[in-house]
DNA sequence: CGCCTTTGACCCGCGC
DNA sequence: GCGCGGGTCAAAGGCG
């Protein structure tokens, strides 16, 4: 995806919105609201410029109504659809039922003669007969402004969820594409740098690939104790997530998602907002957990040969709605700055840290499910931890689109890195580098321990690590960096990784990975001689990346290696 | 007037 | 069952 295709896609949307807008604005209406009717009605009786206005509007309007008007009465809501029928009631009630989409120069000429038949019945004056003539016209001048409205509305909608579709594909292309080019840049550095690591770094490299794997192997140790699912179906999903490279798996997910809620029709469209805003309690509802965007959506029909493959879709969408990616940078403002429009809902004190945590939803749309929480580090107050949450479902501004992408591609690259078709970002050192030269320990952490997958990026500075800002002087104005920093795999949680591997791992190792399931609490204290290491970060994600696209590559397994290390990091970088 | 922050209340999960 | 803690809601008030 070239950006000058999203950038068209913006000035769609852009378009449209404004488009709806203007209508809005010139209307003074709202488009499912009360306030419209009253207010034309207004307009067209009081205001005679404006009435006149009104006039051309739907003059000009009615071109496209006579395209549209199947679309506004056949999708329209049924309260619509009465007030509709409350404008064209008397030419119905005369015997003359009018299609919408007939030109209103015909629903004059009609409505006339069934006046001037009804006059003839019952003698009036010419002035009455042309008052209820001027007055039908206007009723019928109505029913075609909402039937624009309604065009209009469905207009938005498309264009929405084309737009997202694009925005998704271009978050997951923009991350591959930078982990191609960190793979070259890789390739020449490490070529150079082979001698100076040589054999310490391969060994701790295999032993924490093996770390990688035991996690990975103990999610598919997880989900085989409690599921069944046979390899057929594994497969078919296998073969329908890997079909689709530009899309994330959270796509694929959310498809599945969707095509499970449409079949099993629980999901009231009032609820779905409210559920969006507080996943948790849509789980706890009982109803499919934060009903995704309709961006998200695609034409493809997914399959679902089970309830159980909906209760996993739906719990694995969960635990990636749930993935965070966190970080702690030092910056006076009470919130670092990252082009997103956030409205905070709350504050809490949290156990151990005097400071406050603020509760932040994002605002750019409406049921945009990704917050944030912002708390200062209890040990160093400069220190600002900033955590995101969820994968925005609206356009972003350029801004904005750096923090977005690494949040989403956070989530879904650890998915599709499940995949055999993501060999191009798994296959890649995310830590670049030339831009991290000596990593510091506590640069990037991968939290097991916490409730949700989540990744803790140490932007401070360290007598270990050069600050930051000789990298990133604008920092934190400046994150156009993170992708790069934070666009890495989780496999750090056994129930997700779980979930994940039902989605395309094969399970031909299950013994060995039970065994090494076991294996993780033995290691614990090695792990926690390793995390020592000031180099062991870098290490760990050098080795994860690479050895996770191997492990596919050679599914086979050479994880022959039961008696190595494994790392459980804790979330506390305090 | 609309948007935002503040803040006490509430809900829910979890551990005991 | 109870208490605790995290997270969210929603009313009230401030601000531009």
């Amino acid at each position: 995806m070239d950006k000058g295709a999203r950038l068209s896609f913006d000035a769609a949307d852009a378009t449209a919105t404004a488009c709806f807008h203007l209508k809005q604005s010139l209307f003074g209406i709202e488009p499912f609201g009360k306030s419209y009717k009253t207010f034309a009605w207004k307009q067209a009786f009081m205001d005679p410029v404006d009435n006149q206005h009104v006039s051309d509007l739907v003059q000009d309007g009615k071109r496209v109504v006579n395209e549209m008007d199947f679309f506004a009465r056949d999708h329209r809501s049924s309260k619509e659809q009465v007030e509709a029928d409350d404008v064209k009631i008397e030419s119905e009630h005369h015997g003359l039922v009018q299609g919408n989409n007939e030109p209103a120069a015909d629903v004059n000429t009609g409505l006339n003669l069934l006046t001037t038949s009804t006059a003839s019945e019952k003698p009036v004056s010419d002035d009455r007969t042309s008052q209820n003539l001027k007055e039908k016209q206007r009723a019928n001048q109505l029913a075609d402004i909402r039937a624009e409205l309604e065009r209009i509305n469905a207009e938005n909608q498309r264009l929405r969820v084309t737009l997202n579709q694009v925005n998704s594909n271009y978050c997951a292309l923009q991350m591959h594409l930078v982990s191609l080019m960190q793979r070259q840049q890789n390739q020449s550095a490490e070529s150079s740098e082979a001698t100076k690591l040589n054999r310490p770094m391969e060994e701790k490299r295999h032993g924490e690939a093996i770390v990688a794997r035991q996690f990975m192997d103990l999610g598919q140790a997880a989900k085989a104790k409690n599921d069944e699912l046979s390899e057929s179906s594994s497969e078919g999903r296998f073969q329908e997530l890997s079909g689709s490279p530009g899309n994330t798996i959270v796509e694929s997910m959310e498809r599945r998602q969707k095509n499970s809620t449409s079949r099993n029709e629980t999901v009231p469209s009032d609820s779905s907002r409210k559920d969006l805003m507080d996943p948790g309690r849509n789980q706890r509802e009982d109803t499919p957990e934060g009903r995704p965007h309709p961006g998200w959506f695609s034409n493809k029909v997914p399959k679902f040969n089970s309830s159980r493959d909906v209760e996993q879709a739906q719990e694995t969408m969960a635990m990636i709605r749930k993935a965070r990616v966190s970080v702690r940078a030092r910056s006076e403002a009470s919130m670092i700055s990252d082009g997103c429009q956030w409205r905070k809902y709350g504050q809490k004190i949290a156990k151990g840290n005097p400071c406050p945590r603020a509760y932040y939803r994002c605002t750019m749309a409406t049921g945009c499910p990704v917050r944030k929480q912002v708390q200062r580090c209890a040990d160093d107050r400069t220190i600002l931890i900033t955590t995101y949450e969820g994968n925005h479902n609206h356009p972003l501004p350029p801004a904005a689109m750096a923090m977005a992408s690494t949040t989403s591609a956070a989530a879904s690259m650890l998915l599709s890195g499940s995949m055999n078709s993501a060999d191009g970002i798994m296959n890649s050192n995310i830590l670049p580098k030339g831009m991290f030269p000596a990593c510091s320990p506590n640069l990037v952490t991968l939290s097991a321990s916490a409730p949700f997958p989540t990744v803790t990026l140490d932007l401070t500075y360290t007598p270990n690590q050069r600050p930051l800002n000789q990298v990133h002087p604008n920092w934190p104005h400046n994150i156009s960096s993170l992708p790069h920093l934070l666009g890495h795999p989780i496999y750090n949680q056994p129930k997700l990784l779980g979930l994940l591997s039902s989605q395309g791992i094969e399970h031909n190792h299950l013994a060995q990975n039970q065994t090494r399931a076991h294996s993780m609490a033995d290691t614990a204290a090695t792990a926690a001689a390793i995390t020592a290491d000031p180099n062991f970060t870098a290490a760990l994600m050098a080795a994860i990346t690479s050895i996770i696209s191997n492990s596919h590559r050679d599914n086979s397994g050479n994880n022959n290696n039961d008696s190595t290390t494994s790392r459980d990091t804790e979330d506390n970088n305090t």
